[in-house]
DNA sequence: AGTTTGAGTGAACATCCGTTCACTGAAACT
DNA sequence: AGTTTCAGTGAACGGATGTTCACTCAAACT
């Protein structure tokens, strides 16, 4: 039973992966048509138009647009968890720590624009349910980051809570300098600047923390 | 010609006073029907159903929406501004400098709840035009607390461009902490959780700052 | 007293919206 | 070969949208 035998070896399309074709152009539209003003203000009937399906059709992917909006939220998640693993994938010990992650963060954040783009309007402007999701999935990064600092020297002697605190900072500062990126988007100038920035203040929050006793 | 026998001193209002007292309601009409959405999702015909007024009446006040989300921009940021008077009116020699900020932080997030909320969402997900109008006015926030912050002992030697460069990263950690505020609205055990959180990174920032060397 | 101004009216328009329903036709089953 | 499944169709619905235009009528002018 040889697959190709099967089915002709050209151009067709299993069903499911038909669907899963029309799923994809749905979720890459969205993602697109929200782009300059929010999935609160995108309609169903948009985004039909520009996968070039009838309006109706959508509801064999999604029965709402927030469902359609938690999809996305997977997706762009995917693509920050992708960016955490490269920073991570540094070695902790090294001396420009700093400047590694900043270039992950810059070079990720053009990579995956849109996705970026995404979070950061959705976060504060989403329905109720995509909020929270997005809310949700950031605590569970500035989680991540807090066992990764728990990891470095000088914290031995923090309290759980201030590493979590520390966390809470850090992710802050970076994801409003993602936005900050973002809002630069083609001028390289402005963009060096906001990198630069963002190294000097984290610098000055790690030397901060190099000064820190927990319980004071 | 004494103004009470021009016009009977009850009741009856002159026209500017009846127009502005319209347009005060459209503004509050819009900032309370767009909490839970954002204005890219706002229609002039659910301001002017809520106001009372036939849909056409909107445009003797405003030519736009966009121009409706610039006033409101306005008045938002003239409730931040009187926060900001109010944390400078503390000592600045005070030891309890940071709670005292803060606690003029969460009082006014309070009292101004729907203006701290437009901001924090239309910063991100407004119109364009908006989005423009509230990065400019936070930025000029941030130039002020930078001078605010040269006058502070220790930051003598500082070069200019680092003051400005802690000056954002601590208008940027207020800003998350006032989000954070307004998300967990309601619910004091949460808040409080969030207003230690804010105390600690603050001191952890200012403990950063007093170790700090410009050019290191 | 007579005239002008302008905030608010109300009908009408073309267009978009979400959702319903019965349908088609090819792929995937038995 | 015969049957089932189901992604996509297309018409139709009741309602909301922005904007136009000619209007009223009381306040504010001359």
């Amino acid at each position: 039973m040889a697959a190709a035998l099967e089915r002709p070896a050209a151009a067709t399309q299993s069903r499911g992966e038909r669907k899963e074709r029309t799923r994809r152009a749905i979720l890459d539209a969205a993602l697109a048509l929200c782009e300059d003003s929010s999935l609160v203000a995108l309609s169903l009937r948009q985004v039909a138009k520009e996968v070039g399906i009838v309006p109706t059709g959508f509801y064999r992917h999604f029965d709402s647009l927030d469902s359609l909006g938690l999809a996305l939220v997977d997706e762009s998640f995917a693509s920050l968890r992708a960016m955490l693993r490269d920073v991570r994938r540094s070695d902790p010990a090294l001396s420009d720590i700093v400047d590694r992650s900043i270039g992950t963060l810059v070079e990720h954040v053009h990579q995956q624009q849109a996705h970026f783009l995404f979070i950061a309007r959705e976060r504060a402007a989403g329905p109720p349910v995509v909020r929270d999701a997005i809310r949700h999935e950031i605590e569970l990064c500035e989680r991540e980051l807090a066992t990764d600092l728990a990891r470095l020297s000088g914290t031995r002697t923090w309290a759980a809570e201030d590493l979590h605190v520390l966390s809470n900072l850090i992710v802050t500062a970076m994801v409003a300098t993602a936005e900050r990126i973002l809002a630069a988007s083609g001028r390289p100038d402005v963009e060096k600047q906001i990198v630069e920035t963002a190294r000097t203040q984290l610098r000055m929050v790690l030397v901060g923390a190099l000064h820190w006793h927990s319980r004071p």
